[in-house]
RNA sequence: UCCUCAGUAGCUCAAUGGCAGAGCAACCGGCUGUUAACCGGUAGGUUGUUGGUUCGAAUCCAACCUGAGGAGCCA
């Protein structure tokens, strides 16, 4: 009698006979004795083959099993601190097995392989051991942001893919054929949002989001997930300290339910432990004096020249990665100049040239992962706001109405899926925290 | 759209004007503690494409194709 057994939970069974369902990761030969390392989905860990034990033509067929054979293992777990998995120091002392398919020619050895290969074969890659943590990861990042919402008197409302135009009218649109009318995919579904605390006090949608605009870095996907808190009777400071307590519940929940995967992913976890109330708060006015000292100060001259900025100037990538090595944490920078911002935003009190806008950028590079602000509750304002900027007035009627009807102070943010979780694991490039990422170069698999 | 870099065996790379190579993977054999093992052997090539320079081009030149990184824009 055997039990059917996740690997994850191979602790529990020392000593028991059990059955593992899964795939050959690979496996080396010694001899009489056989080490494979198997994984199920939910880890990975080692078994054990030895001639004597388990007969010459069931050793035989092992020994030539190709990587990702798919099969069907039977012994007695045991504790051994030389047995490598995820989790580590258990291993399967091989009784009896059962092979489903014997794979050969595996394309993706265990070797080092390109970027091109591996997103050509972004459907097996997808079996290798730090894909597997990412992925796994990013489960639990999703998972938090919905918990944590969900009992902090959130509702989650899904706002509409398909919408008539640009919402904030700066990005570039992927755009549908609406049944012989243009129609675009949605960027954002922040106006849906604001239209739905009116109704429901504080929502939220999260799901997939489009910019066709031609990015081609490591920040950038053409699809994306997003996840856009939207509260009434908020305001600039009460969205600071909403962010704050939520961007540290994931990280947090992360550590605390991925530990093995962030080892897979050798994450320096100290730089996450740090990831706790209060964030650093600066104002745009103040990063730019501190973006002037930074570039006071360096010898490097073409650092320099990336960081030219004056008073006006939207930040650029460099500049975000320079002014996050200043602190240990996220760190907030509020109060844009209003130019740089969408049209939708709150003006500063008695100084209309900048905004009630708030950006949370992540340390060590990793950039803009929260852009939010007050919302702007003046209906004349908006009305404003909307014809400097040249957007239709028609597709906004609806907009303007939720400040006619009722408009209270209200703020919302929205915190990209992909650039945290490339964050909170430490990767470099956010196609690798999606499945199956959709870049300007790539559309398959 | 612009700038930079790359393309050679299934994969990762070397060869910079003179016989196209290595490691891994594959195949054959050996080993009772492997961890991307190790040891011996076998096989594996239209050097991204087209044109040019040259006695001779993977190497130099031009155009193109594909990919990567970055800028702009953004999450």
């Amino acid at each position: 009698m055997t039990t059917e057994i996740a690997i994850e939970n191979i602790a529990q069974y020392v000593g028991q006979k059990v059955t593992i369902k899964g795939w050959l990761y690979s496996s080396t030969r010694k001899g009489k004795l056989l080490f494979m390392r198997l994984r199920d989905g939910t880890g990975i860990t080692q078994g054990v083959a030895f001639r004597p034990e388990i007969g010459d033509e069931l050793f035989e067929t092992l020994k030539r099993l190709g990587q990702e054979s798919s099969l069907i293992v039977t012994g007695e777990v045991r504790a051994n601190d030389r047995a490598p998995g995820v989790p580590k120091g258990y291993e399967v002392n091989i009784e009896s097995a059962q092979v489903l398919q014997d794979t050969q020619d595996y394309p993706i050895g265990l070797k080092e392989h390109g970027v091109d290969f591996l997103l050509d074969h972004r459907h097996l890659w997808l079996r290798s051991r730090r894909q597997w943590a990412i992925m796994r990861i990013r489960a639990t990042v999703k998972r938090a942001i919905i918990d944590f919402l969900d009992s902090h008197g959130f509702l989650n409302v899904d706002t509409p893919i398909i919408t008539p135009s640009a919402a904030e009218g700066t990005s570039t649109l992927f755009e549908v054929d609406y049944f012989d009318e243009k129609a675009y995919l949605a960027q954002t579904g922040q106006l849906y949002n604001e239209a739905n605390i009116m109704a429901f006090g504080k929502v939220y949608c999260f799901g997939p989001t489009f910019r066709a605009e031609k990015s081609k870095t490591r920040r950038h996907l053409a699809e994306f997930w997003m996840v856009e808190p939207e509260m009434a009777f908020f305001d600039l400071d009460d969205l600071m300290a909403f962010e704050e307590a939520f961007v540290s519940y994931i990280v947090q929940t992360t550590l605390e339910k991925r530990r093995a995967e962030l080892e897979v992913l050798e994450r320096d976890v100290s730089v996450l432990e740090n990831v706790k109330p209060p964030f650093p708060r600066i104002s745009y006015d103040e990063a730019i004096e501190r973006l002037h000292a930074i570039r006071e100060a360096t010898e490097d001259e073409e650092l320099k020249e990336l960081l030219k900025i004056e008073w006006g100037d939207d930040f650029g990538s460099p500049h975000e990665t320079e002014l996050t090595k200043q602190f240990d944490r996220p760190v907030f920078v509020y109060g844009y100049p209003t130019a740089v911002k969408a049209f939708y935003m709150e003006p500063w009190p008695g100084r209309p040239e900048i905004c009630k806008s708030v950006d949370l950028l992540a340390p060590e590079g990793y950039g803009e992962i929260i852009g939010g602000s007050e919302r702007m509750s003046d209906p004349d304002l908006l009305v404003e706001a909307i014809r400097r900027h040249e957007l239709p007035m028609a597709h906004y009627q609806w907009y303007v109405d939720l400040r006619r009807y009722g408009s209270v102070p209200h703020s919302g943010f929205g915190l990209g899926l992909e650039r945290t979780v490339a964050w909170i694991c430490g990767i470099d490039h956010v196609r690798e925290t999606i499945a199956f990422p959709r870049t300007l170069t790539r559309m398959r698999p």
